[in-house]
DNA sequence: ACAATGATTGCACATTCTGCAATTCTTGCG
DNA sequence: CGCAAGAATTGCAGAATGTGCAATCATTGT
């Protein structure tokens, strides 16, 4: 990431990487694919088994509901180990930078996802609409991911610097986009 | 294509590709950064500016309002230019068995989203909420890519080869995630 | 001490991708 | 037709990524 920042993703070579980390570029190798992996790599890329497993142990209810516990899990997990903002903006930036950081980030988010999705699908069981737990884990990374986006690029570093309630405000939103009409166009953050 | 098929997509090289073509290696990195973005560059990248105007021109609404009109809009647009079937799939099929081209697609598709989120942050003005220009944008293409995954592994060839159905069964559900409670776990497709 | 296990490394090699300059192809016009 | 201007294609050189394999080095338990 230093070296990133420094001299721009592209221009940074694995042989710098090694030669600074006191290792062989070959062992570079041995622990990640590609230099995009290395980087995105330590961004969470499933929720802890356990709290998956209290999510799963909920049993089969509406939708919405699930969607509630799931992001609820999400945003829980999230507050028990905060990011660091400088890290997670970071990361954005060189993604929003350079296209094959930001595939590999993608690709890192669906992995989330996916893992959500099994979960989903495991806690409503076999009789649920097909296509509702990607949805719904779709969903959900989609708030997240909105969430995360807009803490990371927001200046105003007053006192707390969690996501958490950025993530919430996103949830939030998504209730407004599909809830009964209200006439207004605008709501309090 | 055919050739990944025939051989798995990391067999085939680049070499093999332009010599089936008739073309240099050279010529084929003149028309596509790499392998991966020649399999998924067909893939629509953005909806056609005129049926952007026209959405933009609707102003702002309630944001409920502006993702119907977007789901539409896109909805629209498939049915206008449909996708061929075998193509989605083999392209799913393949990401799904490659990370590299999966990594491509993710890219392909949220080059569409931001398009998208350009749009419905233009309709809305800048008194809109921030962030619900991008969250609208972020879900559209959520039930855009469970509807068409679903589209492109459905195996009944049931006469109508179109996605529009499994897109707009997607909006549906969406609206069901979030929608007034009914005590049912299930809902009719 | 020493054997066994695992981590690290060097080396060879195929492949991807990029500049740059040369060449070939196309097209419009006198 | 001939030919000049512009565009497309190509070859070449080279940097960098990524992988398989075998050798070496380090660690740990007995």
């Amino acid at each position: 990431m230093r070296l990133a920042r420094e001299h721009g993703f592209d221009k940074v070579t694995v042989d710098m990487i090694s030669a600074e980390a006191g290792v062989s570029p070959r062992t570079f190798f041995n622990y990640f694919p590609s230099k995009e992996v290395a980087v995105v790599g330590r961004t969470p890329g499933a929720l802890p088994p356990q709290l998956l497993d209290t999510f799963v142990a909920g049993g089969p209810a509406h939708p919405r509901t699930v969607l509630e516990e799931l992001t609820r899990a999400i945003v829980d997990q999230m507050a028990a180990d905060p990011p660091e903002r400088q890290e997670v903006h970071d990361i954005f930036m060189l993604a929003h930078g350079t296209p094959s950081v930001f595939a590999a980030l993608m690709t890192r988010f669906d992995g989330f996802r996916q893992s959500l999705a099994a979960a989903v699908a495991q806690r409503m069981g076999p009789d649920a609409d097909e296509g509702i737990p990607d949805l719904i884990a779709t969903v959900a990374m989609a708030a997240v991911r909105t969430g995360m986006e807009r803490w990371s690029s927001d200046l105003t570093t007053d006192g707390s610097d969690s996501p958490v309630p950025y993530v919430e405000r996103s949830v939030a939103l998504l209730h407004l986009l599909l809830a009964p009409d209200h006439t207004s166009t605008r709501s309090a953050p």
